[in-house]
DNA sequence: TCGTGGTTACAAAAAAGTCCGTAATTCACA
DNA sequence: TGTGAATTACGGACTTTTTTGTAACCACGA
């Protein structure tokens, strides 16, 4: 329920690229399309449900489009949209910042 | 316990910045440095427990700065980091993406 | 007694995972 | 000429794990 619609793009924008796997499977997708068992292999460790899932969301968010194609075995495509395509270089600029600002944050684990 | 370390820098950074909580707290922090009871009228829906965690998650992360005054009532400033603030127009971006590409996305809820 | 910035113990909810089933076709085997 | 196993992309029921939230408490000083 929480609040209905925020108003906030930003809050909105987290809402679908919150958790882990929306941006990994950005982060697959960029280099070409992929069907499902692409991804599976991709990353292994998500259940193939929370994979349905979560292309299922990026699709009604509009940021991948899945085809489907006729025939068994069944073969299914998810590709970027163009708005998909679009958040590619901002997301990369987030891991940039993440790796670039580390002298600038605490560092963390240093020796680890 | 996670794999540990993700090795990928977008899957770190997602890791504090996923939720609800971070992006609007950054967003709030970005006008000013903010009390902890600044940051509870700012966003009444959130519990004073997931507010201190979520500060100290920033904080760990090196993108908020705690500072604590002596004397009492007790009081404690957060402000952003240097690191904080490169962070604040990425986030700024990912929400202008989310609006600019309503038009490109499936626009989802247009008649609201 | 109130206000501040916390903490802890516990309950609820959300996210993720496991296991099993389905569809329609091809392929192996005997 | 069946029988059955494999393949692919899921769906549903159920369980486990993780995250959030609720409520109460603490310290201290005015």
């Amino acid at each position: 329920m929480k609040d209905v619609v925020s108003r906030c793009p930003i809050e909105e924008c987290m809402r679908v690229l919150s958790g882990r796997w929306p941006t990994l499977l950005l982060y697959y997708l960029k280099e070409r399309p992929k069907r499902f068992s692409d991804l599976q292999r991709d990353n292994p460790t998500v259940s193939h449900r929370i994979l349905s899932l979560e292309l299922r969301k990026l699709e009604e968010a509009g940021i991948v489009r899945r085809t489907a194609y006729e025939g068994y075995p069944l073969r299914v495509e998810y590709a970027l949209t163009p708005a998909g395509e679009q958040l590619v270089p901002l997301i990369d600029a987030l891991g940039d910042w993440w790796e670039g600002s580390e002298g600038v944050r605490g560092v963390a684990r240093a020796a680890e």
